[in-house]
DNA sequence: TAAAATTAAATGTACATACATATAATGTTA
DNA sequence: TAACATTATATGTATGTACATTTAATTTTA
């Protein structure tokens, strides 16, 4: 379906802005998609980021720090979000010796296993995105780093 | 800056999971830079938006519905935006007579003067998207389109 | 037309976001 | 080394999101 049908709004002022709320409906596509797929494992997304990030950085612990820097959503709070993961035992966190206002973070045997049954539906997380072949997906990410710039 | 240095992730199990994620950061890179702008109007970007979905409607009223049906996240929640308007003066509500059900929501002129001076920044709410030419954008519009289906 | 189903909107709850501020530990510098 | 600045993290507050439930009005249908 195309923008204007799915959000009924058939004139945007310019396409740019088009394109804007096209990447904007489009994330709030697929966090939907996943959120539904992150449930049945009682996480949210943000929860699955963090754990992701704890599990890349193994044998090592992870500092917040560290889990801001790499979080898709840097202003996303990262403290509280790891105390949701250490009530349930997803991840444990020990103070760092070398640095008392620090905190190491590293994620559990359950969180592991968490992560594993849901590795089998990584390829799902993305829908519609395995439409587009290797040609389109590279325009895609290329169009999509320049508008950052 | 490609997403990889933005994320400081360098491997990516395919392309099409990269490109999930790409949208997914750019969304969010979008968001935080209009909230900063939205903030200065003491609006946050749901409230922006279902004042644009009002004044759209004009000379008519819309219902909760017909802003559901319009909001770009269609599962957030209306009539706690629009009750946070309402006490700023910026819409008003009047039951709906032919269903009582239902409620008619209006844009004030007090609404309608926030929207308009932020109507001559609407060029900078996609801030590098304007980086990119008219095919690039129709390219883009496409892809994401495509990856809906 | 009375009972059942549907609809429009509001509300409750748990979680996340955005931003400011607080607290404690560490680093810097005069 | 004492005062100041910076850093790592936590916390407070207002807002929004996601989903289930509730309430009241309307529509369907038996």
């Amino acid at each position: 379906m195309t923008l204007e049908e799915e959000i009924k709004q058939n004139k945007f002022k310019n396409n740019h802005i088009k394109a804007g709320v096209n990447i904007l409906f489009t994330a709030s596509y697929i966090t939907n998609y996943q959120s539904k797929i992150f449930r049945k494992f009682g996480l949210t997304a943000p929860q699955f980021n963090v754990l992701r990030i704890l599990r890349g950085q193994l044998p090592n612990p992870a500092t917040i720090n560290l889990i801001i820097e790499r979080m898709l959503d840097k202003s996303s709070n990262a403290s509280r979000i790891v105390e949701k993961l250490r009530i349930k035992n997803q991840i444990e966190r020990i103070q760092c010796p070398e640095d008392r206002r620090a905190v190491n973070v590293k994620i559990t045997d359950q969180g592991l296993e968490v992560l594993k049954k849901l590795d089998e539906l990584e390829a799902d997380f993305f829908g519609g995105l395995n439409k587009l072949n290797e040609e389109e997906l590279n325009i895609l990410n290329n169009l999509l780093n320049k508008t950052r710039l």
